[in-house]
DNA sequence: TATCTGTCGATTGTATACAATCTCGCTCCG
DNA sequence: CGGAGCGAGATTGTATACAATCGACAGATA
């Protein structure tokens, strides 16, 4: 979306930034000058200062009223509303889709992403295997998106999915782990082409729907994540979570 | 949302750099430098240039590849996204406090919000009536959004509202400039009641369906605005759209 | 004449010096 | 002994000097 810092030093600065604090090399709570920014990444003030506004406004750091900032925490709460959020958006995008028809070759792209995923699921799990589900599966949601022909609609998920935690792929290999027992993935993939089935017919609610159910996938595989702390620590951004009670998946939220 | 820059300067620029654009002191698609701004404000580069990244992140401000900015304009539809994008995000708002059932207190407020509007859209319009009920309607949608208690939710909200055209009051006054001849702001206003009531009764498809199409309101009220040209130009931000056709409410689209 | 290249100008990126502000702690006075 | 005020240190805000990059224009050569 933005066309992004300009200069190397900017760039610098914003990634091992963004990488510092998603790796959690800064204990949460924990207040975040300038200068201890400065000294760490051997970078000036001037871009630091910059990369710091903007990772303020992507929603990681929060600004303290003495200045200085600190990383910000998301509760539990945060969490699954985020992805219910996403859930919300990506169903917009999905019935936008359906109702401004998109082209045969348009949908062509999304159908041919679709079917190869199709053949990714039902392969044995692997290191490989992962990785190409999740760039598939990223490549999908983006498809998706450009079918809705919403600039609009794509500026206000990306700035949902800044959050890492609420990104498309942020569970996927909960989903994988999990798939020696379950068909989680499968469930998901079946998903996928409902919605797109759902878009090529036209019928908006019908994709809406299921988008918005698609996206709490990624609830259920949170919940499987805390259980397993082995899976929990591969959760992008999972330390900027505070630390709290397993999210209660037969509560009456939601 | 964000605490904000800390210094007078930053704040001066921020500010007086937004009322510019809104303004429409710079030609849309005009290249817009740094330099240029800091002659005009007469504040030095560094504060100017944090100006210049947060409004960029805000959607007002488009970086250019070899640097610098320039205003960005919004299409038709664009603007119809950005509402439309808004009744999702209210709808579910609505639902989410519909769901989590808020206590009587918190619903008392939004309903004393409700009936004191009531009261108002029976008035005779004037001057000052309008800006009585500007307020309660600001107030109404953001007393909404705090029942549906998720953080998330009122950051994403606000992120869409940023865009002075996407805010809930953007065109109360057409509304208003209309009720001479129509009922829309009763209509409107009958909305807020029945959306407090689907709330009240832990209706959340119901409230998410009224929100929702509550917001397309300003669409009616955008095409309205469009053939009258008196009103259309207190639009805020309207110079921000690119000349273009009315929008088509016969149209094939949303 | 067309194209390639080099230089000049403008503009942005970086670094740092300087100013203002805020915090914390110490001392002094009541 | 406690509180208030003052001051030192640290930290952020501001301004500006300097470096690097990009683009345009012009001139030369094929």
């Amino acid at each position: 979306m933005s066309p992004a810092p300009r200069s190397k030093q900017q760039i610098q600065a914003l990634y091992k930034l963004r990488e510092m604090i998603l790796a959690g090399e800064f204990a949460p709570g924990e207040r975040v000058s300038e200068l201890a920014v400065v000294e760490r990444l051997g970078i000036s003030r001037t871009p630091v200062r910059l990369a710091l506004t903007i990772l303020q406004h992507e929603g990681f750091l929060q600004g303290l009223p003495g200045g200085g900032y600190r990383v910000r925490e998301f509760s539990l709460q945060d969490v699954l509303d985020a992805i219910e959020i996403r859930g919300v958006l990506e169903g917009a995008a999905a019935r936008l889709a359906a109702e401004r028809r998109p082209s045969a070759e348009e949908l062509a792209e999304l159908q041919a992403t679709c079917a190869a995923m199709d053949s990714i699921v039902i392969k044995p799990m692997s290191e490989e295997v992962l990785e190409q589900y999740s760039e598939l599966n990223g490549r999908f949601h983006s498809q998706l998106l450009a079918l809705s022909k919403s600039p609009m609609l794509s500026r206000s998920l990306a700035h949902v999915e800044a959050l890492p935690f609420a990104s498309p792929n942020a569970f996927v290999f909960v989903g994988f782990a999990q798939s020696e027992q379950s068909d989680i993935l499968k469930f998901g993939q079946h998903q996928h082409a409902d919605i797109v089935e759902a878009i090529a017919q036209g019928e908006g609610g019908r994709a809406e729907a299921l988008a918005r159910e698609h996206a709490r996938l990624a609830r259920r595989n949170l919940a499987t994540a805390q259980k397993r702390m082995d899976l929990y620590e591969k959760v992008p951004g999972s330390f900027l979570f505070e630390a709290g009670a397993a999210p209660d998946e037969t509560g009456a939220d939601g």
